[in-house]
RNA sequence: GGGUAGAUGGCCGAGUGGUUAAAGGCGACAGACUGUAAAUCUGUUCACGUAAGUGUACGAAGGUUCGAAUCCUUCUCUGCCCA
């Protein structure tokens, strides 16, 4: 059994969990710093395992285009050629499918598209990107999904909810095929519920996806635009349907409190680029919600980020994060998206403790009224 | 002293009779960002006004013209060249 629930929460459906994978153990609910390319941008694998990350994304679409699987393969694998001993999880490729729309055509092989570093004709199939996730050896790969767009109407999601699921046979035929039967060491494989925002579609979608019988399930076709209630309905459609021994991943969130209310519905496993992308780009995330560190009020301002910096943050004021930024250093982006990172961390981290103490709903309750309040 | 080029909004810099409150860049001030084509993108940036609009403004003063940042005169200042 790779994964193992320890606590249920009384009040919510909120777990406290562990899952297994070659790389090591995961403990759950837990955030999952996105590393696209191989490295989450700006840090080095010193800083994330500082922060005590225990799991990091990778993604098939970029890496096997740069730097190709056969650099990867000389390598050894993702793992070594990142030097990053532990766990990782590659999305399939099926959401570049999504934000890179305009140079694409699906078909019921997969989907012919364009690149966008020299624009060459390439293919992405269910058995591809079984096989290129298989070769860069993460811990757990996605099956290879259509995520529609939002909006997106009824026969549209039918047609792409058909899609997923044979998308998703193939992709586990592919696996039967290529891999062992079965074995603690071995890569895990997770499905993806879609259905876009049809109540019926989602409970259908998450019904096949376990009838083919998947190490963990994630919700997927959200953070694509959505009305946040429109994600929180997504989960709402699915996650009944999901077993209770089996992980559960929303893919894409999300911010603080998004990730709060996921883990009181029964989500597990979360991934965002927004702690890393808002940090380059000047935010940073705090109890009382976000601040923009370039900001003139900032400029005298003494105090460190948050009182949740890590001590490699808290060194410095605002003040002078707020230089970095104006003046374009590199220690900036660096600072805020170590901050933010822990920001995330320590709350999943946090959120667990209070699963097992049996105080999550009150915590939950507590953090999201902080953060939303309106204050300097 | 002679010659020559120039003086534009916080800075740099287009514009050489009307469509110019004046391109573009920088800076400044805000905002966005959710399975990363993102150290990116968007908006604002003379004053007053919510706005229509009004007033000021392209070194200074005067002039030509229906109309001038743009043409003419004088002056001031700056760069370069020659003595």
């Amino acid at each position: 059994m790779s994964f193992e629930c320890l606590t249920t929460d009384s009040q919510t459906s909120a777990r406290r969990g562990r899952l297994t994978l070659p790389h090591g153990t995961v403990e759950t609910p837990i955030f999952m710093p996105v590393g696209t390319q191989g490295t989450v941008k700006t840090l080095h694998p010193d800083d994330l395992v500082a922060l005590d990350a225990q799991i990091i994304l990778g993604n098939t679409y970029h890496l096997n285009l740069r730097p190709g699987l056969e650099v990867i393969e000389h390598f050894g694998g993702l793992h070594r050629f990142a030097d990053w001993d532990r766990p990782i999880l590659t999305d399939s490729g099926g959401f570049q499918v999504w934000s890179l729309a305009k140079l694409r055509k699906i078909t019921e092989e997969g989907v012919r598209f364009q690149n966008h570093l020299n624009g060459a004709t390439m293919m992405l199939s269910p058995e591809v990107s079984m096989q290129i996730q298989a070769t860069l050896g993460s811990d757990i790969a996605m099956l290879f999904d259509e995520c529609p767009p939002y909006p997106c109407d009824e026969k549209y999601a039918v047609d792409s909810l058909a899609l997923t699921t044979r998308w998703a046979k193939r992709c586990k035929e592919w696996v039967e095929s290529n891999q062992p039967r079965s074995g603690d060491g071995l890569q895990k494989h997770f499905g993806i519920v879609q259905g876009s925002t049809f109540a019926d579609l989602r409970e259908q979608s998450a019904r096949e996806l376990v009838e083919l019988d998947f190490d963990g399930y994630a919700v997927g076709g959200i953070s694509v635009g959505e009305p946040e209630h429109e994600m929180i309905r997504a989960i709402d459609n699915a996650v009944p349907f999901l077993p209770k021994d089996k992980p559960r991943y929303a893919m894409g969130l999300g911010t603080p409190p998004q990730m709060l209310e996921m883990v009181a519905r029964g989500v597990d496993l979360f991934d965002c680029v927004m702690p890393t992308r808002v940090a380059r780009h000047g935010q940073a995330f705090t109890l009382d919600g976000p601040i923009v560190i370039k900001n003139e009020k900032f400029r005298l301002d003494d105090r460190p980020i948050c009182e949740t910096s890590p001590p490699q943050v808290a060194r410095f004021s605002r003040g002078y994060i707020r230089h970095l930024f104006k003046a374009n250093e590199m220690l900036g982006l660096r600072l805020l998206s170590i901050h933010n990172l822990n920001f995330y961390l320590r709350l999943m981290e946090q959120a667990r403790a209070h699963i097992e103490a049996g105080t999550f709903l009150d915590f939950k309750d507590n953090f999201i009224q902080r953060y939303n309040r309106k204050s300097s």
